[in-house]
DNA sequence: GCGATCACGC
DNA sequence: CACGAACGTGATCGCC
C-alpha cells in the first residue's frame, strides 16, 4: 500500500502500533548514509503486506508527498515504541539514516543481515536477495532493474513511486518474513545468545563510532603529502637513472623486465604469472645492485601516499574535519570486524615514515585519545582453550610471553635470552596460532627446515597442553564439520577431510585459528557493548571511535580522563572469564601516534 | 569488470 | 615436487 495523504498515514499507524514485530526498510538516494537523503520508508507486520510512504521522489509530474516533517512524528511513535520489535536488513543503514531525521529506533530486534552471517559467517553474500531465494524459495527483482547501473545510472529518487513502491514493500516483506524463520534455527543451533546479546546489541554501537567520526588534522596531512610527493619525485628520477629508461615502477611486470633481463637480477621467487619482485626479494638482490633499495623507498612512500594520505584527505568531512569509517559485521570468516571507506583499522605504526599518517588523527579541543589494547590476547585465549599449564602459568605470573617461550624451548633461563632468541619464540607463538608448519616457520625464520621442526618439536614438548588441544579441535571438526569459539560463534570447515592435502591442510590451519581468533573477537565486542552501556548510564561524553581487533579508541573530555580509563579498563578485562588474567594497556596522547 | 601483485594492519 | 602461515582492505596494473 502506498502512502500518500495523512488519512493513508493513520491509518498505518494504526495498524502498526499494535504489532509486536515490524519490519522496517528505507529507500534512500545512495548507499553511504551520511551523504545520502531519504526517498522513502516501508514497514511490514505481516506476511505479504506491507507499507510504503515516499517522500522524496522528485520526478517530473511526480504526485504530491507527505513531507519527512509531517511523517516524523508517526515514525517516532512506531519506531520508538519499546514494545515493537524492529528488525531490518542490514538495519545499522536504516538507523543511521532515521537518527538523521531525529528519530532513533527504540528496540532493535532482529538484522537478517547479522542473522545469515552467524548461521553461516563464510556465505559468500548476506544480500536480501541471495538470503530470499535460498530460505523462502523467492527471487526477487535486482535494484539496477529501477536504478539501471554504470554511468547512466539514476537514484531512487527518480523512480515510479509505484515501481519503488512495490520494490520496498517486498523488501520489508521479505525481511520480516526471514526475520520470523531465523529466530527459531538461531535457537536451535544454540547461537542465539550470541545473535541476540552481542551481535544485535553491537549495532548501536558501531553506529555510533561511524556517526561521531575520528578528528584530522588536515593542514598537517596536506603538507605531508607535498613531502612525500617531492621524494617520491626525486626517487623515481633515481630509479630511472639505475635502470637506463623511463618505465612504469607500479606495473611488476614492466618493473621484472628492469630487474631481470636488463640488469640480469637473479631471480629468487616466482609468482603465478612472473617473477615477484615484492619486498622480500628486492632486499635480497640488493645486495648486488642499487636499484632495488630504491624500489622499496618508492614503494613505501607511494603506498603511503596513495593508500592513506590521498583518500584520507578525500574522504575527510571538510566541515568538520572528522573521518567516518564503516564498520561490516558480516564480512570476516572469525568474526572480526572490517573497516571500509577508509580502512582504519590498518594505518601504519610499524616504520617511521608510517607513523607520521598516525600523527593525523587528533582528539578535540579539550579532550584526548585515549588507546585501550588487550595485551596478547590470542595467546591468553589459547592458554584458556588449551588449559595449557606452563602458559597459564607464565600468564598468572604476568611475564614477558616471548621471553618465557624462549626460555622453555631453549631451555635457558630469562637472563639468557637474546633478542634473537625472543624473537624466534615470538615467531612460533604466533605460527602456533596460525597452524604452523615447519616449512611456514623455516621460511619466516629464513632458517632450515629441520631446524624449524626442531624448535616446533621442543615447543610441542614443553607445551604439552597446547599440542592436546590442537589434537582435540582437529579431530572435533573432522567429526563435525565445523569448529566454534567461547561465544559459540560457529564456522563450517567442509573441506577438513578433503583428499586434496593442501586443501585439507588449509581447512586445519583455519580449524586451529578461527577458535582463537574468533575468541578474542567474542570478547572485544563484549567489552564495547559494555562500555557503550556505561558511558550511556554514567552521561559521560566520551566517544568510542574506533576498534582495531584487539584495540579500542575513545576520544575523551579531560575532567573525565581518570573515571572513563577506569571503566574502560575494568570492563575490557571482565568482559568475559578466562581461566587466565586478561589484561589491557591504556595510553593516552593529543594525536594516535604520541601517546603514552 | 576482474584477477593478480603488492603492501598496510592485527 | 610444490606448497606454505590466520583474518582483512585498497591501489594499481593489465587483460578481457
Amino acid at each position: 500500500k502506498i502512502v500518500l495523504t495523512r488519512e493513508s498515514l493513520m491509518n498505518m499507524k494504526e495498524d502498526l502500533i499494535s504489532s509486536e514485530k515490524i519490519s522496517v526498510d528505507l529507500e534512500t538516494t545512495g548507499i553511504d548514509p551520511f551523504n545520502c537523503s531519504i526517498v522513502g520508508i516501508s514497514f511490514s507486520n505481516q506476511p505479504s503486506k506491507a507499507w510504503y510512504i515516499p517522500v522524496g521522489h522528485k520526478y517530473l509530474n511526480a504526485p504530491m508527498q507527505l513531507s519527512t516533517d509531517e511523517i516524523a512524528p508517526v515514525l517516532r511513535s512506531i519506531l520508538e515504541n519499546p514494545d515493537i520489535k524492529v528488525c531490518g536488513h542490514n538495519i545499522k543503514f536504516d538507523f543511521h539514516i532515521l537518527k538523521k531525521l531525529g528519530i532513533k529506533i527504540k528496540n532493535i530486534w532482529f538484522d537478517t543481515m547479522v542473522a545469515s552471517y552467524c548461521l553461516n559467517p563464510s556465505r559468500k553474500s548476506h544480500s536480501l536477495k541471495n538470503l530470499s531465494i535460498e530460505y523462502l524459495n523467492k527471487s526477487m527483482a535486482t535494484i539496477e532493474t529501477l536504478i539501471g547501473k554504470g554511468k547512466n545510472q539514476i537514484t531512487m529518487a527518480d523512480v515510479d513511486i509505484n515501481s519503488a513502491g512495490k520494490y520496498s514493500c517486498q523488501d520489508a516483506d521479505f525481511t520480516l518474513q526471514l526475520a520470523c524463520l531465523f529466530e527459531p534455527i538461531l535457537v536451535e543451533k544454540k547461537i542465539d545468545k550470541l545473535f541476540f546479546d552481542v551481535e544485535m546489541p553491537l549495532i548501536e554501537v558501531l553506529a555510533d563510532m561511524e556517526e561521531t567520526g575520528i578528528k584530522l588534522d588536515i593542514e598537517y596531512l596536506e603538507k605531508l603529502s607535498d613531502e612525500f610527493k617531492k621524494e617520491i619525485e626525486s626517487t623515481e628520477s633515481e630509479i630511472y637513472q639505475l635502470a637506463g629508461e623511463n618505465f612504469n615502477i607500479n606495473s611488476p611486470k614492466q618493473l621484472s623486465y628492469i630487474l631481470f633481463e636488463k640488469l640480469k637480477l637473479p631471480v629468487i621467487r616466482k609468482t603465478k604469472t612472473g617473477r615477484s619482485t615484492d619486498e622480500d626479494v628486492l632486499n635480497v638482490i640488493s645486495q648486488q645492485h642499487p636499484l632495488p633499495s630504491k624500489l622499496i623507498r618508492y614503494r613505501e612512500l607511494q603506498k603511503l601516499k596513495s593508500t592513506y594520505i590521498d583518500s584520507l584527505l578525500n574522504l575527510v568531512d571538510r566541515n568538520t574535519s572528522r573521518i567516518h569509517t564503516s564498520f561490516n559485521q558480516t564480512v570476516t570468516a572469525t568474526g572480526r570486524l572490517s573497516s571500509t571507506e577508509p580502512n582504519l583499522q590498518n594505518i601504519p605504526i610499524r616504520t617511521p615514515e608510517g607513523k607520521k599518517i598516525r600523527r593525523a588523527f587528533i582528539s578535540e579541543e579539550n579532550c584526548v585519545l585515549v588507546s585501550a589494547d588487550y595485551s596478547q590476547i590470542d595467546l591468553r585465549v589459547l592458554a584458556h582453550v588449551s588449559a595449557d599449564e606452563a602458559l597459564k602459568d607464565a600468564f598468572f605470573h604476568n611475564k614477558d610471553i616471548h621471553t618465557s617461550t624462549a626460555c622453555e624451548i631453549f631451555g635457558i633461563t630469562p637472563e639468557k635470552v637474546t633478542p634473537e632468541l625472543r624473537r624466534i619464540a615470538k615467531t612460533i607463538n604466533f605460527g602456533i596460532i596460525y597452524g604452523m608448519s615447519s616449512y611456514g616457520l623455516a621460511q619466516e625464520l629464513n632458517i632450515d627446515q629441520k631446524q624449524a621442526q626442531e624448535y616446533i618439536d621442543n615447543y610441542f614438548k614443553k607445551y604439552s597442553g597446547v599440542r592436546k588441544w590442537i589434537d582435540e579441535i582437529l579431530s572435533f571438526a573432522r567429526k563435525n564439520g565445523y569448529v566454534k569459539t567461547l561465544l559459540n560463534r560457529i564456522r563450517y570447515l567442509p573441506e577438513i577431510n578433503s583428499n586434496n592435502g593442501q586443501v585439507r591442510s588449509f581447512a586445519e590451519r583455519i580449524a586451529i585459528n578461527t577458535p582463537i581468533q574468533g575468541t578474542s573477537a567474542d570478547i572485544i565486542k563484549v567489552a564495547m557493548i559494555n562500555i557503550y552501556k556505561k558511558l550511556n548510564e554514567e552521561k559521560l561524553k566520551t566517544k568510542m571511535l574506533l576498534q582495531v581487533h584487539d584495540d579500542l579508541l575513545f576520544e575523551v573530555p579531560e575532567p573525565e580522563i581518570e573515571k572513563v580509563k577506569k571503566i574502560i579498563k575494568k570492563e575490557m578485562e571482565t568482559a568475559v572469564n578466562l581461566s587466565v588474567p586478561v589484561l589491557v594497556d591504556i595510553k593516552t596522547g593529543h594525536n594516535w601516534r604520541d601517546m603514552e
